[in-house]
DNA sequence: CGTAAAATTGACTGACTTCAAATTCGGTGG
DNA sequence: CCACCGAATTTGAAGTCAGTCAATTTTACG
């Protein structure tokens, strides 16, 4: 058929980055039953605790991994952006084990668990791609566990600003020289472990040591190299090819 | 045939932790082929940057994952105990991005990851399960990185010492209300993102507050729902069934 | 324009680190 | 069995990176 439905595109060019994918399994991966949500900027996609049928593939817009601490302090565990797969983990995991929020508005398809793991298994070439992005999830989130655990406020940060800009730039939002960050210091603190007055103390000493320059939520990384090495910065544990 | 090779039991039990698997499927399991190590304590499994040929099953002993950073400190990432099976992260993905050493001299059981992943995707039964592992431990990583990001020291050090409680008595290695830990105390500080004399005061404060006893690498938790409660530990990120 | 959210700044505080030394533990050889 | 020695633990004193508190300015946007 010529009028393909084309919503679920970015899914395959996010496995994309990971293998190579068939003319036949793309069209499994497009024909998967979806459902088109918007959620509102602060809404939940998933939220701790819930049994989650669905899996969703975030069309737009950005989302937030989290978890709170008994003094109600948050915990941001990862930033999700456009093509990004949220919750392959939960299509297995019997109930979420964290909240996932919309950052902006964002526009998501849900599909159902079902679907996803059958497809999984129908056809392990998409199967594969598929574990294969979890575990890169999960490796981020060990290198987000040593930038907490290990480093400095300065380098932590540097390193966050390294990431956002690569991983953007494999996103299609932007190149590693200049991104939109749409968040706010608050979070940026909640994903550092830090706090909102440390970060902005933190992000002007970089802005007047010239290492990067800030325009609203725009970033503009001044000199790639400086920051990649004042912020320990090694691309390796996001598995590219 | 009768006298069947067992060496891969524990990888069987382990799995069966996250869901039943069929005779069959057991007996798949069984028949992977393996080499077996040993390895003393301080060596290595796999090294960061290692392009690995093999995943592993711990059968004895006890290993940890780490990172290195810029400034020369060290973050470990996981402990992994006896029936834990190690890379399976590795199983598909082109290089290692962490290094995984032993804590203890241990045994353990390399099998190739191709026998691996077409086990996996030969039986949806057992890859299912497989890849729910992987999640599970991508689920702890996020849980240690919310315990180093956003709890105080004494909560951190209560919250893993419940942790370790919970998936010792699990496999088989002691109980929740005593088990060995054989880590050091800058073991523990580098798991936890503090130094080791902080570790040593927090302990001894547990101590003394009569949450805790300790005798040589024992603990002994005195009271579990109290320690818990001073740890912000809920079982649910552990997906135990 | 008005208003709430976000960013910014200053003064002060404190949890955890650093440095250094003393004590105890664990394994090994005699 | 004990003496020995390096590793691990423990302790004290002093320092610092980042946090807290609180006020002000800027930005976003209906």
């Amino acid at each position: 058929m010529n009028g393909q439905d084309l919503t679920l595109e970015p899914m395959v060019r996010k496995l994309e980055l990971w293998g190579e994918i068939s003319p036949a399994g793309r069209a499994a991966i497009l024909a998967l039953p979806y459902t088109l949500r918007e959620i509102p900027a602060h809404g939940y996609v998933v939220r701790e605790g819930d049994r989650p049928t669905h899996s969703c593939l975030l069309r737009s817009g950005y989302a937030f991994r989290q978890k709170l601490v008994a003094s109600g302090e948050r915990q941001i565990l990862a930033v999700q952006v456009r093509g990004d797969l949220i919750d392959l983990q939960n299509s297995l995991l019997r109930h979420a084990d964290h909240t996932v929020q919309a950052l902006t508005r964002i526009e998501a398809a849900f599909m159902p668990r079902d679907a996803i793991v059958d497809l999984a298994f129908s056809r392990p070439e998409i199967g594969k791609l598929m574990w294969f992005d979890t575990l890169v999830e999960a490796s981020i989130a060990r290198e987000w566990l040593t930038n907490v655990g290990r480093r400095d406020a300065y380098t932590r940060i540097a390193h966050l600003l390294c990431e956002f800009a690569l991983r953007l730039e494999k996103a299609g939002l932007g190149d590693r020289g200049r991104y939109e960050l749409p968040m706010t210091q608050d979070q940026l603190a909640d994903a550092t472990g830090l706090t909102s007055v440390h970060v902005n103390r933190t992000l002007r000493a970089m802005d007047e040591a010239g290492f990067i320059s800030r325009d609203k939520r725009a970033v503009t990384i001044n000199d790639w190299a400086a920051l990649a090495d004042a912020g320990d910065f090694n691309d390796e544990y996001l598995h590219f090819r």
